[in-house]
DNA sequence: GGGGTTATGATTGTCGGACAATCAGACGCG
DNA sequence: CGCGTCTGATTGTCCGACAATCATAACCCC
């Protein structure tokens, strides 16, 4: 934006295996293969390009990582639709590389979760509440196992945005979401308390939603919130503190 | 979440390359390997793995795509720090290939503009305030190109939400203002009046941050928003319509 | 004829070796 | 000290090869 303007483009020699890669990217983006289109074999790809198949290895690794690329049952390759979870789970982890803390995390949830709220309350289906009510009572089965607890907390948050119909804020609301999880086994693992209480603000939420009723989602949705701060205070952690030490594999995902 | 539990686990044979990829990968993640260390040579890695050359290849090109390794002058391979825009571009082509509206689009950025801003006032400097004057200084120069105050533009958000000091918003935004940035332009181009209020919304945006003001602020990036739409409906466009007609090569960035 | 089994070919994952182009660093020269 | 040159290291690309696996067709048995 703010830069000179410069006499001369710099010179980025490409190499081979990039260009397979972006030539192949330009096909699907453009919309000229769709998602599920079958994409030739190694073989067919070196004909095509003119280059040796470690090239065309190179490049279709780049793609297949991206999701864009797929490799169904035996090992064809194809167009897919790169789902969230896969960036998610990588942008997750710069967060945690660039050592964002709890502070950040927790305004950047409180803001995401009051906007998906408002939508799921206005957009919310019979199918989305009945989805929410077992989910509900899925976790008060285990509501003496803080891991599936949070499990179920986060599948709980995930359908509730779900039902706002809105896969942008989806999409941005996923690598926090990630890192919300581990936490939330922190933060509910002190007392049966914190489960009871996380229990009791999903029915409310779930209520809300039903009631269409916004200004009871946006409290509840703020308390919820506030309890996840206090159980994560309760258990020593500083709120200024980097997200580093909670995040293990568990949250990479296969 | 509510699957059985299985007696097996699945067997999936992991690919050496991705193993190469997992290995150095958790290096890093774990802190062992900070950013800008450097990773071996090629010939290097083959001797540490046990694996050929090729194989080390295909998945130090993960990584590498990913921005987790990165080549600095030379070729060299040292870990980077993956940022945001990297990831965001990534993104924002998921969200065109998930066929996104613009609706959902003026309804993500709505939420997060307005967190973004509220942090923004509460801890804006005076430097950040410097940063976005000289911005709509440059944006009054160019009033007369659209493109040009749509980059602006674009800067200016990216500032404003710097500014906020919260990477969590700043990554959960950026995938839609690289989606927005295109969509400004057509909004911008049908008449000078729309540069005009532009500049007067960041006008006013800034003076909020400068006063503290949250209200102002809040109302400002509202009527920006809504400015914004007024001017996409005006050029013909539908609100429920998939945002692939506009989204060409410009955002994709090297 | 249908269901299971076996051969066959295609495809991928991995390997070893090779070479040109390029870069870093040493070397020598003025 | 600045400059050109040389040398070794490194990368990008290529070739050819082989085992393992998968898809498919041919086969056989009931």
């Amino acid at each position: 934006m703010s830069e000179v303007a410069e006499k001369f483009a710099r010179i980025t020699p490409v190499p081979a295996y990039q260009m397979v890669a972006e030539a192949i990217e330009r096909e699907i983006l453009s919309g000229r293969l769709r998602p599920g289109d079958p994409i030739g074999t190694e073989a067919e790809l070196v004909k095509q390009f003119g280059v040796n198949r470690s090239t065309v290895r190179e490049g279709i690794r780049l793609l297949e990582h991206g999701g864009l690329v797929h490799r169904d049952s035996s090992r064809r390759l194809s167009v897919g639709l790169p789902h969230y979870d896969r960036l998610a789970s990588r942008a997750s982890r710069a967060l945690v590389l660039h050592q964002v803390t709890f502070r950040e995390l927790l305004e950047a949830t409180m803001a995401l979760s009051l906007a998906s709220i408002e939508l799921a309350v206005m957009r919310a289906t019979e199918d989305d509440i009945a989805g929410l009510e077992s989910n509900i009572a899925a976790t008060e089965q285990v509501m003496h196992n803080p891991a599936a607890v949070a499990a179920y907390d986060s599948e709980f948050h995930i359908m509730l945005e779900r039902a706002g119909r809105n896969r942008v804020l989806e999409l941005a609301r996923e690598p926090s979401n990630m890192l919300i999880y581990p936490t939330t086994q922190v933060a509910v693992g002190g007392s049966e308390q914190g489960a009871r209480r996380l229990i009791e603000a999903h029915r409310m939420l779930v209520e809300a939603v039903r009631r269409r009723d916004r200004e009871m989602a946006r409290l509840w949705t703020q308390r919820h919130l506030i309890d996840w701060r206090k159980g994560f205070e309760k258990a020593g952690m500083d709120l200024d503190q980097p997200i580093d030490t909670v995040t293990g594999d568990s949250a990479a995902g296969g």
